[in-house]
DNA sequence: TAGATTGTTAATCGATTAACAATC
DNA sequence: TAGATTGTTAATCGATTAACAATC
């Protein structure tokens, strides 16, 4: 019967369990729960936006109005990793646009490899959203004869055997399964050999990984049935 | 400023807060938290292979070494729903498999749209992981003149915004949305139009719906930085 | 100074886990 | 009957929210 020993980060919805203590870290002091981690990455995406809309200087409560989240909810997230505000004033949008890109490790570039250039693998190795972010395709794998070496945007697949040598020029730090359920293991166990710190797991079957390696899964089909357990479920708007 | 009044059904790590209680159905008298509901997505699909292994009977326990959840979590959350085991015994493998496919109503066909067919939209409508599931693509839309008339499968991508009139014959009841961040609300207000009951959005963006129509959000971008935030910060091997 | 707003401590809420009586 | 295992009640844990002193 296997277990799950490895490092799973998030909350089960996202088919993780077992959030692990962040280390050691200039950042991270403490240790700030997960919900509060995916929220991060959240109001990043607002101040962004704020920055683009030229405001200098926001609120923890304009924030929640734009966010969907209390402000008292803002002000505690943020505290678990500083203080970065004003009493009176509220915070300023570009330093506290850099600071949470620092503490996410967003302020340098990722190098992301694919493995299998199915069609969700093909899809996301085109992903407009990469542009201007931190992350950037570096390589794609697969390890079906009939697709290695075909042209994938500016890319060429290669051979997923592979993998661990070929990401030693890569340099990839996070893994993309995009495989089959069947073969995810097997991804994941040529990713962790490959050296990544991250792994982000399309295939809808739990895989295991060492506890030092991140890994966070994004399951369509369980998306699907949570939502159709909703249908007729909800109360209708109140008129 | 714009406040969140739509239904959103998951916790914040898939961008939703607010579970909104389930109402009158036959299967949910009480109010199963929500990831409880998602982790009973999980227990079918460990269900489906159970029953494939020609397993008859499971306990909690079994189960739980299989899922990576406890035991006493799974009856907890099989208790909102009823009580399906026998002391001393466990579970029916077929018995618990038909009562939760019915609970997630999964007993029927789902017709599903796209709204978009960019490259997400376009790998969605050919997922392989759809055959033999509850799911069914009937449709894919977009707005680009130089997409719509196109075949994609065995689909033609229609214009977006005949969807409301299309679907009165297509009778989708969910809708998934892989349009660019600006044009996920637009796209959000045509599924509604439309009549579906469930939306999934990957557009890494807040939409707003009536509260009676189920929204989930999958967001590549906020999990790959989550994942970022623990690069270098989760505890190595205990060796 | 008065008003606004932060960061934090304490209270609340909700979900998970432990303990155990019921029952096959 | 004894051993296994369920379903549930009570205890625990963790995250959110409320209250408020500090400070711009």
């Amino acid at each position: 019967m296997k277990e799950f020993t490895g490092a799973r980060v998030g909350c089960f919805c996202c088919l993780a369990t077992g959030v692990p203590e962040p280390v050691a870290l200039p950042e991270s002091s403490g240790k700030a729960p997960e919900p509060t981690l995916s929220r991060l990455s959240f109001y990043l995406r607002s101040l962004r936006r704020l920055v683009k809309e030229g405001v200098k200087t926001i609120s923890s409560a304009k924030m929640a109005g734009r966010c969907g989240v209390s402000a008292v909810q803002i002000r505690k997230d943020l505290s678990y990793f500083g203080e970065f505000g004003r009493p009176g004033i509220g915070y300023d949008v570009q330093h506290l646009l850099a600071r949470l890109t620092e503490i996410m490790q967003l302020d340098h570039q990722h190098r992301v490899v694919i493995v299998g250039a199915g069609n969700l693998g093909s899809a996301l190795a085109g992903y407009s959203g990469f542009v201007l972010s931190p992350f950037q395709v570096v390589g794609i794998f697969d390890n079906n004869f009939s697709k290695i070496g075909r042209r994938l945007w500016d890319l060429e697949i290669l051979d997923a055997h592979h993998l661990p040598e070929v990401n030693r020029e890569l340099r990839a730090n996070i893994g993309m399964i995009t495989v089959p359920a069947d073969a995810a293991q097997e991804a994941a166990d040529l990713l962790v050999k490959a050296g990544v710190r991250a792994i982000l797991n399309f295939a809808p079957v739990m895989i295991v990984v060492p506890p030092d390696i991140a890994l966070r899964n994004v399951d369509l089909t369980r998306e699907l049935e949570v939502l159709c357990y909703y249908i007729n479920r909800l109360p209708a708007p109140p008129e």
